[in-house]
DNA sequence: CTAGCACGGTTCAATCAATGAACTAAAGTG
DNA sequence: CACTTTAGTTCATTGATTGAACCGTGCTAG
């Protein structure tokens, strides 16, 4: 919990928004989140993130009603940690991240493409359904491997993301 | 320098974006720089950020070439730091944070509010001009204060941005 | 019944980064 | 010559991150 302090004198909503998911590893959470990782092992397995951190950051986000936490099952007791609609809403900036660092810090093309599954359009790079001139909401897209993927991780997330799947829905 | 490491795992545009612009303090930095903050003095006054830090930042954004370090003035010899192309592309993205931080995170209104210069129209939220259709680029567009605007700061940055101001252009 | 295991954590020592204050250095000004 | 402005660096202290080890609950196989 750093950046609250400091950040604090920035009148901004830029400086807001990143006392919350500025901190290390807390925007990678969020964007497994919508690709549908839901249990601590999964985050824990696909990200190669510290426990403890794990555990601070998924607090955190509870907290601020970026994630909920839930029971899923009670013999025995498991939790879950589903993106809320205002963990949802943060699709576009993250979004406009990652194609920025497509288009600056990689060579090889695009990781990750995504397809409106209302209609079946590949959404163009501002995330826009071209067919349907709208930008649609992570639960009417699926992400399927793209060119530029090179992944050798064999965790059960990594795999199951080698095939198309629909955005939010459980992984693995 | 720290993200590279552990992110290194991860085969995701977003998590090489972050290994840049991810730490603590970079993206209120560039934020300055769009809004024309180009000297050391400057950032520091209006940030409140620790001179090492800022020096560090500035650094790896110059290497990464997001900023561009170059001399203004010979006597005393003085440099500046200005957003490269790459740097003012981050616009999108910054954008769309800082506008689910204003939706979710903030009750009093917009703090700044975007004009298209070319045309005199209020972005929408999306950064869209509703007039032209387009997605202006920065250098086209002036920021003035909205109404959720409270700042205290006297800076001379703080005290420019009270007044509408071209985006890029110098400041103070 | 008991041993082992899966899951979701917590704890702790070591390392690494951030902070804020003090200091440096070059050049110009009165 | 003293003083100021600008742009840094240095350094001790504090705080965050890391990775390994440990804990507790409740299933499951023998």
């Amino acid at each position: 919990m750093a950046l609250g302090k400091n950040y604090e004198g920035q009148d901004c909503s830029l400086a807001k928004a990143l006392e919350l998911i500025g901190e290390r590893w807390t925007m990678l959470v969020i964007r497994d989140a919508m690709y549908g990782v839901r249990r601590y092992g999964d985050f824990l397995a696909h990200l190669d993130i510290p426990r403890a951190v794990l555990s601070q950051r998924l607090g955190a986000l509870v907290e601020a009603g970026i994630l909920d936490k839930r029971r899923y099952q009670d013999h025995p007791p498991r939790e879950e940690y589903v993106l809320t609609d205002v963990g949802r809403e943060l699709w576009p900036p993250m979004q406009a991240l990652a194609h920025w660092g497509e288009r600056h810090l990689s060579s090889t093309g695009p990781r990750r493409l995504f397809f409106h599954l209302t209609c079946g359009t590949r959404l163009d790079p501002t995330a826009h359904c071209p067919a349907c001139g709208t930008r649609p909401p992570l639960e009417d897209l699926e992400v399927r491997p793209g060119p530029g993927l090179e992944s050798s991780r064999d965790d059960a997330v990594s795999v199951a993301l080698r095939e198309p799947h629909r955005m939010l829905t459980p992984l693995p």
